[in-house]
DNA sequence: CTTGAACCTCACGTTACGTCAGGCCGTACC
DNA sequence: GGTACGGCCTGACGTAACGTGAGGTTCAAG
């Protein structure tokens, strides 16, 4: 059976079944370079079965990321392979990019609904209606110019280096302040812990730009599991209902809820 | 110069340019019999420019609408040409899908902020974390099965077609209604246009899902455009605001407020 | 009547895989 | 310890939806 562990390893049907890719794109990667598995089993002679590591599958994550981003396999080959590269920034650019994304969805959506109700009710429908909705559909799978490129480049690395930090720093001394209102068994409509719950949605809101969906998807996500990376989200979980209680308090409603 | 008139046409390069298509997509589309323009110019005996018709624009539209739900474009032809086909169809099970790209593509940045937080902080980042950031990532570019399709379609023909003629009828009799308040000169705090107020919000969500991205969309549609196919939104404005101050009163927020 | 931009028709090139074909590996079962 | 069979291997050719010229024509403005 397939291992579990830490060092754990995966066969190419492995690996496409977990991601959705396919074998054959896995093979493709490897035959042009781009992503080569970092063993193979056994082997004397003939060639053995491609295992990947962890290490590989951080990889296909830039890959991937990357080719989301307008590049070809080529360019993203060439770009993972100036060593001044970083993975951070790949992961910020395509966040970017998906946010401006969802926004073309929703105008497109927009478009479509007021289309759709033009139809049902037999209407003439006017050919600019047609024509903005065509050209909001083709907006939607146009990539970045360099250019445009470059400046979200430019704005993450400003914004982002530095306030990610400062939000960061200040999670912990929150946590902690919480936690001591919680062990003194003060009222969550106490007005200390009211700023604190202020203080919270605020956090939430600049990690998620204030986007009701990411809120509610990001809300689901520290409800169903039990731990994100090294945090101990489990643990954390009695501090979440006192803030939800909190929030109830002070008429706080978080974006996704 | 270009006319503007009803009974406009556009050559090629026009209509690339409105709708951010290339002229080679559209000429393709015209070599292989999916999307010929209804005229030409001039043209003795050599072949003149094509002229795309409204009727053609429309084409364009469903035929775009099909490409995004997966088709190719022979069967996007085969579709069409199929005479059994409804255009609105089209438009709602496109819908459907955009709404599903949405939800997906909230998922994806949900688990890219994870990701960009995780590695910002130096944290040794689980392969599970890759792995499911991939994942979403290739859902999105996944299309329908037929199957899937067929699902969408019963469901798009028992739900829609008889509850969005109800919503649709009821439409004119409540504005008809919030009018005679206005004419009345009645307050937009009084409870019978209060009433009103929420009957209102409940066909706006009904009508976009309840969905916050779409409702802001729609709002700004309705307050940057004068007209939406025969409809006078200019002259509706009042309303709107009459509408608004009810709100107001009311403490109602729309979803996209 | 000319001139430049935009259009026309071939026709070959390209990207990112899909899809066989024919053979090898590995592990579960007897 | 043999064997069976699902999964993996390496070529190698196919394909969809255009991109990208080449070389000639059309049309609206001046």
């Amino acid at each position: 059976m397939p291992q579990t562990n830490p060092g754990q390893l995966w066969k190419v049907g492995e690996l496409a079944g977990r991601t959705g890719l396919t074998v054959r794109t896995l093979h493709h990667y490897d035959a042009i370079g781009l992503l080569s598995p970092s063993g193979r089993t056994g082997s004397a002679h003939g060639s053995g079965h491609r295992l990947y590591t962890a290490a590989d599958v951080a990889r296909l994550q830039q890959v991937l990321s990357l080719k989301a981003l307008g590049f070809s396999l080529e360019q993203v080959s060439e770009y993972l392979s100036r060593g001044d590269y970083d993975p951070r920034q790949v992961v910020r650019l395509h966040l970017e990019r998906v946010r401006a994304q969802a926004a073309e969805l929703r105008e497109i959506t927009a478009r479509l609904t007021a289309l759709a109700d033009a139809l049902d009710r037999q209407e003439v429908v006017s050919a600019d209606e047609f024509l903005n909705t065509i050209e909001g559909m083709t907006m939607l799978d146009k990539y970045y110019t360099p250019e445009q490129l470059e400046q979200i480049k430019a704005r993450g690395e400003q914004v982002g280096e530095e306030r990610i930090r400062e939000v960061e720093a200040e999670w912990p001394r929150l946590m902690a302040a919480v936690q001591a209102e919680m062990d003194a068994g003060t009222d969550p409509a106490d007005p200390k812990v009211q700023a604190f719950a202020h203080k919270w949605v605020s956090l939430v809101n600049e990690f998620t730009g204030g986007d009701p969906g990411i809120t509610a998807s990001l809300r689901k996500m520290y409800e169903t599991e039990d731990r994100i990376h090294t945090m101990d989200v489990k643990a954390m979980r009695p501090m979440f209902e006192y803030m939800n209680k909190a929030f109830a308090a002070a008429g706080i409603k978080l974006p996704g809820a």
